[in-house]
DNA sequence: GGAGTTATGGATAATGATATCCACTATCGG
DNA sequence: CCGATAGTGGATATCATTATCCATAACTCC
């Protein structure tokens, strides 16, 4: 509202969700561990476990344990939606009511609150309709999260 | 992540802001003080203060002082946008470079923030393109907020 | 000009999201 | 079975947002 950044239209939680998602989906085969994820993506270490945990529990991600554990997918790229992923971790909410702190009899919003809902609904089906297999080029084929993230690995694994 | 209710896709502090200017454009002419606009859009007097004056700075809203005080819309309500509302206490957030904390030199977004600024973009869009009269309802006549809202009023001034 | 009203601006407190840390459990390789 | 590895779960710290409070400035009416 004053000065300067803070704002942002997707939380924290869902970057290192979706930063993650990708990077598995770019990686198949075998599983990757919560500190290779980290470092490929640039997330705390620490708070990427409890968005894995949260991403497993939504079954989303399978989890193994031990020696050779790490995370998968548990399912195809091309079977998993933006918007699953999202929703694992902070969940789109809705508009369903009005926000003024009644109970709400109202079943119909009124203009600005039906506009405002509009806006979330467009968000949520274009997340919807978009898969991890989109976000990974085609043909399974590995690309960076961004040209910068490539850079980075390419400086950290010489 | 866990639990319940928290995840908003607009801030509170946007919300408060749009209520209350739909309210102001709802009671054109004279204008309205803080109390008045906090006690029909249940929010937070105290905290209001603060968005309104983010309103005012912007040239959103125009501010009085003393006795016949109190916040009027700047210009007629169909010539504000709700994006312009909304990037004067909140500011929507284009995803420019690649989040990842380095020197962005990519120019270019790669698949996943490609489509994530495009569904902020959509918001931006939506929201840019929707005037405040889009949310009085027709020729100026007076429509709650919300249904809520309404029983509150009516309830509040006998 | 004085009293009352209302926005302004800054300081401070409470809350929620983000980040860190540690003990525990499961799994693998010997 | 033993030790090492890696996820699980909870406790705690840090930080930004949200909320509250107070002193001051501007304005109206008398």
């Amino acid at each position: 509202m004053d000065n300067d950044i803070h704002y942002r239209m997707f939380s924290q939680t869902v970057e290192y969700a979706l930063r993650a998602v990708v990077w598995l989906a770019q990686h198949p085969g075998k599983p990757l561990t919560r500190q290779q994820i980290a470092g490929a993506t640039q997330a705390p270490a620490d708070y990427l476990a409890k968005v894995m945990r949260a991403l497993g529990q939504a079954g989303v991600v399978q989890a193994g344990r031990g020696v050779h554990g790490g995370f998968m997918l548990a399912r195809s790229s091309d079977a998993i939606s933006v918007l699953e992923v999202v929703n694992a971790v902070d969940p789109i909410r809705r508009i369903h009511s009005c926000p003024l702190d009644l109970p709400s009899h109202s079943l119909r919003l009124c203009p600005l609150h039906r506009k405002l809902d509009d806006a979330v609904a467009q968000i949520e089906a274009a997340l919807g309709s978009t898969r991890l297999s989109d976000l990974t080029g085609e043909g399974g084929q590995v690309r960076p999260l961004c040209e910068a993230a490539q850079i980075v690995r390419g400086a950290a694994s010489p």
